[in-house]
DNA sequence: TCCATACATCAACAAATCTTGTTGGGAGGC
DNA sequence: GCCTCCCAACAAGATTTGTTGATGTATGGA
């Protein structure tokens, strides 16, 4: 999770990261249906349990999980708001509509 | 560039990972000003000929900037489409709107 | 032709990342 | 209490990624 203070570069590259690995894109798209326990992640990913546990740590240190703790089990479900961050970076990296120019560099 | 068939998991990993590193995003930032070449971004960034070339490598591989050479110079570019394609994989990542409501599992 | 410039590419190393197996802690059930 | 289940965290190894310096290639000028 975000330390101190924080460069937005740094926050972008934290999500961006995040975002870059097919499990956790994986278990992103099985958390849309809703929040999932770490056990039933595993079966549908067929993937073995420490190995989820690491990419659930790096989706929630990026804020892009939360997790709930119900007994014995450990329930994740996805934040919106990280992806409310993720639109807008993204939008704000779009080259400009307009034109600057062919200001020839180097020329 | 994308070979041969390519599941859609695939690409976004390509694409994030492409966006995941703070070089990258600093030449992205350039190059929202309109066209530059090489030696421009070296200068700007403060980076090393071989290194800003690994990296435009890797935005050129993922679609995301094109070259266009000029004589000596090689103009690299924004590709608008990459950005619109890049917010459709984020828009469609979104948990949905409506509470699938919280269907125990494991429980 | 020879040289300088602009850039790509390679090789070698360093560092970060991911995987697997193991260990440990908390929560129940008996 | 003991045992089992769910999960986090650690350790070790393999793989990937990024950096640096050197080399190669094309272009243009003298």
């Amino acid at each position: 999770m975000a330390v101190a203070s924080y460069s937005q570069t740094e926050r972008a590259v934290e999500l961006f990261h995040a975002l870059s690995d097919e499990t956790r894109l994986g278990i992103i798209e099985l958390l849309r249906k809703g929040e999932r326990c770490v056990c039933e992640l595993t079966d549908t990913l067929d993937a073995a349990q420490s190995r989820l546990s690491f990419h659930l740590r790096v989706l929630k240190d990026a804020g892009i999980v939360s997790d709930r703790k119900d007994g014995r089990w450990v329930h994740y479900e996805l934040v919106p708001d990280a992806f409310e961050e993720i639109e807008t970076l993204v939008a704000g990296m779009k080259p400009r509509a307009v034109r600057v120019g062919k200001e020839a560099c180097c020329a």
